[in-house]
DNA sequence: TGTACATCAGTGAACGCGCGTTCACTGATGTAC
DNA sequence: TGTACATCAGTGAACGCGCGTTCACTGATGTAC
């Protein structure tokens, strides 16, 4: 049997209110009661649909992971990549489709810490990066070989750039207000994508 | 007038009990009566030594980050550099300088993300970053113009290695069996440090 | 389309525990002679 | 080196609050006729 409308509706409500105390009060702190006040439902309404919070918090992190990066997939598909020349263009043009959000950010950091001390979920992360090289490799050899780069292993490359992806996301939102963070973090991910590709026949 | 012996060494058991609470609960789960529990003391004798555990977190935080920054420089500089001759060389040796340390690493995670939510605390981790950065240039350059590499802008490097550090970190942890991704990190680690440097003179 | 009924989904009150915080106290530490 | 005294530092009990968890309930939703 499928869920009804109403508790799908319900659902989603609590994951957005989620979303917000988790990035507001930290992981830790949040409780049971913020999150269903936020929610506007009762405490009751929360225990009939999850177990505990972090049941809640794992399936607001997968569901909005899966969104976002669905929604990064389709982003950069459907991007004009008619002015793209260099590798400088394909390391913005990828760069402004990703973005840096401090919110979310800040609730998959505190998920990382909190699943590398609990077995079963460290599994998941592990998935989630994976998915997430998946997802980018195509589109970044494609769009690489429209500038003239041959990816000789595509794989190495997205991993190389989600974990400068994520380093360089803690330097820009610790010095939000120094666009050299920004610049710098262009630079690496120019450095390394030249670094992992040769000069294609095409170019 | 200077705290009483007693009172030091109170407080660094106080500082060693929260890191090993905050590394197995995570930060926002962590409370006084674990913390005290562990040290060996009653409640009491947290609110005599600290205001909070907030309070208590950011000293123990900063303190241990100075221990073993201090232990890195002076490992580092003790290092036999004899055996120096490419650049993958210097990688390898400053990486095992620097290890990877789950526990730490977690709550690092943890204490940024809380930091970037409190404004005071934002500074301490930029200043942070900076002083990782400032201690690891003079010993990076002198190592790499060894292995003749000439280092263009030695503070975008150190910055660089410490963003490749902290995303490829999360990456070696969540896949701790894997030894795959320890090797991208080292090859990540020679890439960057190939793109920002050139063939110096000696080489 | 309307009515009766069954099941589902959220309500709200109640219970109790963990723990933050305070404070009068006692024992430890150090100083003066 | 020993004694008296003052101050410092941690004790432990007490208070109370926030909140996790449960559960009998009521109102909402959907189905059968």
């Amino acid at each position: 049997m499928p869920p009804s409308r109403r508790r799908v509706e319900t659902r989603r409500r609590l994951h957005e209110a989620a979303l917000a105390v988790f990035a507001a009060e930290g992981f830790g702190r949040a409780s049971v009661e913020q999150v269903c006040e936020r929610a506007g439902f009762t405490r009751g309404a929360f225990y009939s649909n999850f177990a505990s919070l972090d049941e809640l918090f794992l399936a607001m992190w997968a569901d909005r992971s899966n969104t976002l990066l669905e929604d990064l997939r389709r982003a950069l598909e459907a991007a004009d990549t008619a002015d793209l020349t260099t590798a400088r263009d394909v390391v913005e043009l990828v760069d402004a489709a990703v973005g840096v959000d401090d919110a979310w950010y800040r609730v998959t950091a505190e998920f990382t810490a909190h699943a590398l001390r609990t077995p079963g979920l460290r599994e998941v992360v592990a998935q989630r990066e994976d998915a997430i090289a998946g997802t980018l490799t195509p589109v970044l050899v494609s769009f690489l070989r429209r500038v003239g780069r041959e990816v000789a292993d595509p794989r190495a490359l997205a991993l190389a750039l989600v974990a400068v992806h994520d380093g360089t996301t803690v330097q820009c939102l610790v010095e939000p207000d120094d666009p050299a963070a920004r610049r710098r973090r262009l630079d690496l991910f120019e450095a390394v994508v030249l670094a992992y590709t040769t000069p294609g026949g095409d170019a």
